[in-house]
DNA sequence: CAAAAAATCGGGTAGCCACCGGATTTACCT
DNA sequence: AGGTAAATCCGGTGGCTACCCGATTTTTTG
């Protein structure tokens, strides 16, 4: 199965060189080139790409935006942005708009072919020094870090309820979600705070956060 | 300059396989091998690798115990997990540990070479499937979604309310600390809440963190 | 099996919350 | 000077919270 390429970048010699590079490779088949990220938008249903290599700096639309544009339309077109920016704030905008893939001008020509089959494949490829980005930022978040383990003896049931409290129910809406009596949330409560320590729905909501039992 | 590379694998296959992999190549020089980790751990002063190659599943101490060793006892130096593990749990727990890429063993014999000299150079490689897995977890964290700059029209005086409110203080003991009546102290919190379109301090602690207004 | 823990239900109360109304002072911008 | 926005204060209401008491049934555990 070949893969189906579009281009999208605005200078003519990029462009071209990609050509030059892809040409030789059997599994790809360009189906279009754009300078234009509304011309590429306005063929994505027409041409039906498994991948777009994608540059960030376009006249018309970010790459950004158009990559959110992209995956919006066509949710199983995978976008590799090839760019010159290698700075935080790119990196993770295309990773928020959706991209599976990043790399910068300045690596080997190989380097994107293996993002293009990576992309493709539904995997994700990343530029080492990206990738780094990426790790830096997981480790900075650390919501991680030893959460799990000790739920300090909460009882499944506990945990339950405390999981839709901290989400923003009332003792109500919790009894009718886990078809129980809204006296009986309430009991579920008082005993979650005592265990805890706590006093109050906003002490909840924090505990939750940490110990990843809710999202905030 | 050659990368000083040190071998941790139980399995005297892997390790000879590696070698001849390995051997080849002109800015690699395999400093030792070990199959386990005490031993690798206790020769580190001694050879002091730029890399090191671990696997996960060692008989002693557990790979990932062991990066978070090497990382405490020379921090300089790089550690590449390379194991038949693919799934998320260790993958992570890998990256918490301190490693420098992570590949899988099914992986071309290539991507190991890869990993070892971008690990040398300070960067990240991470095979595509567990980037994908870590740009999973980036977004479903998300976090960073806009954060930082638009309060969405809060004043200043609402956002130090917010602060409180978040902190899990009443509205009694928000107007003591501020100064100012309790019942002013309810209007701004009002008025926070139909700006941000939120209906309980549920919500707005979660807000809070988000915005990074306070610390879970 | 018996004891302990968990999960369920109920009643009651003081206080706070969420939301409504209106109002004043200050400050800034045009 | 006039308008707009922020910040402050006040009164009231219905609902929910946080905490107290006690009780039954089911599950877990020794």
């Amino acid at each position: 199965m070949t893969i189906r390429l579009m281009l999208v970048d605005d200078h003519e010699v990029v462009r071209s060189g990609l050509r030059m590079l892809l040409e030789g490779e059997p599994d790809v088949e360009i189906v279009g080139e754009f300078g234009l990220a509304k011309e590429a938008l306005d063929s994505l249903e027409r041409l039906k790409p498994d991948v777009i290599v994608m540059d960030i700096g376009l006249p018309d639309l970010s790459g950004i935006d158009a990559t959110s544009e992209v995956k919006r339309l066509r949710e199983g077109t995978a976008v590799v942005a090839l760019t010159i920016h290698e700075d935080e704030e790119y990196f993770f905008k295309m990773l928020d708009a959706g991209a599976s893939g990043y790399v910068p001008k300045r690596a080997a020509p190989e380097e994107l072919l293996t993002a293009i089959r990576t992309a493709a494949m539904g995997e994700v490829y990343l530029y080492p020094s990206m990738a780094k980005l990426l790790v830096n930022d997981y480790l900075t978040q650390e919501s991680h870090a030893e959460m799990g383990g000790g739920m300090d003896g909460l009882t499944d049931r506990e945990q339950e309820v405390l999981a839709h409290l901290a989400d923003g129910a009332t003792n109500l809406e919790i009894g009718e979600t886990l078809g129980i009596s809204p006296k009986t949330v309430a009991r579920h409560r008082e005993n979650i705070m005592r265990k805890l320590g706590m006093h109050s729905r906003t002490e909840l909501v924090k505990y939750a956060i940490r110990k990843g039992i809710i999202q905030a």
